[in-house]
DNA sequence: ATAAAAATCTGCACCGTGTAGACTTTCTGG
DNA sequence: CCAGAAAGTCTACACGGTGCAGATTTTTAT
């Protein structure tokens, strides 16, 4: 008896709900790089998973939040790639190595991240998952910037606001360097890496 | 008879359908700042406007249309003004210079600034018109870091490069910073203009 | 096994956008 | 003043996103 109830609980734990919900992301993950957000509709992505409309509406609120969840499960990945990439103490080698898993990232990833930004500014839930890993490269990069000698402060010229604007620059120039090519992808590391460095006080 | 004639042309000259053109930008300026783009609907800026909805597809296209056209408005007069402003020889003068004016330009047209960045990355027309203002301003951070010294190459570390990452850094930064307050839009010019000032090799 | 409860799904209706065409009013040139 | 162009209105419709009442299926408790 507690052992079929133990099957029973095995087995439920992997709802119906569950497998529809992964087709859905998996659909709209197709689309979006076949078709782009705005061509990609509703019932397109229903029909993908094998489910009207209205069924759609049972799992998620909006279009916006279809492609939201898609976005948490990509970025949900990359940081746990992330966590296992050590640190490097020395902050020119920080600095390399970060840049080069940005490059990494985005080559791999550049349509899920470029739409998650889109949807930032315009969806709430979307923009706090976009602020929250934000805050997370934020963190790091200050982390570098005081093992750099930059001091710890909250002025307009300490390591936490510098590492915001530096962050912002990334993120914005990688936004637009994905959409032209990895050749342009590499040398706009370089140039962030150098901005960066000479920020640092590093200078090369 | 060619008087008559020019009156007529003068008369012309402001035609019935250029008032009903700024009616529908103001209409639309004032509900984006009231509603939001989404609230705002196309029946709403008509009637507003004193016109009908299908009227309004007389003049513009879309409604993105319409709020493109709002953002060309706005990036006109700074221009206008911009150009007026003098260029400071002396590159630590022009940075502090340049980031002045852009505060100020992000204090009074933060909304308009921000819808058209929102803009830029859905609609083609926007994204045109905004990449071409960032190209001025990346022209004017280009010819700036070269007066400070920096090679005027194509290479990654070369003056062009720089500004562009230089710019989106700006931009983005700037665009966060004025969500939240006049303060913050204040520090964030801080820290831009001492990036910017590092990275022009002009160390304070 | 079976009834209640929860999960899942369907179909329909609503609202806003955008298009098309017919029709009216207002210019404007001659 | 007239004819035609320009400006504006109205109606109808297709389409996409979204909300919802209720049917249907699956799970759970007994």
């Amino acid at each position: 008896m507690p052992g079929h109830h133990t099957e029973r609980s095995r087995r439920s734990i992997e709802r119906k709900g569950d497998l529809r919900e992964r087709a859905i992301l998996d659909t709209c993950e197709a689309l979006l790089a076949d078709k782009g957000y705005s061509a990609m509709t509703v019932g397109d992505i229903a029909q993908g998973a094998g489910i009207t409309r209205g069924a759609l509406y049972f799992y998620f609120g909006s279009k916006q939040e279809v492609v939201a969840a898609l976005v948490a499960r990509t970025v949900e990945h990359l940081w746990e790639r992330s966590r296992t990439t050590a640190q490097a103490d020395e902050p020119r080698q920080a600095i390399a190595e970060a840049m080069r898993r940005t490059v990494e990232l985005w080559s791999e990833h550049g349509l899920v991240m470029r739409t998650a930004i889109d949807l930032s500014l315009t969806v709430p839930e979307a923009g706090e998952l976009w602020s929250h890993t934000a805050d997370l490269f934020i963190e790091a990069i200050t982390a570098v910037l005081e093992r750099a000698g930059l001091p710890a402060g909250t002025g307009p010229e300490h390591a936490p606001a510098m590492a915001r604007a530096l962050c912002w620059m990334i993120e914005r120039t990688f936004y637009h360097a994905s959409q032209e090519s990895p050749e342009k992808l590499r040398e706009a590391s370089a140039t962030c890496e150098h901005i960066w460095l000479t920020s640092a006080g590093l200078t090369s």
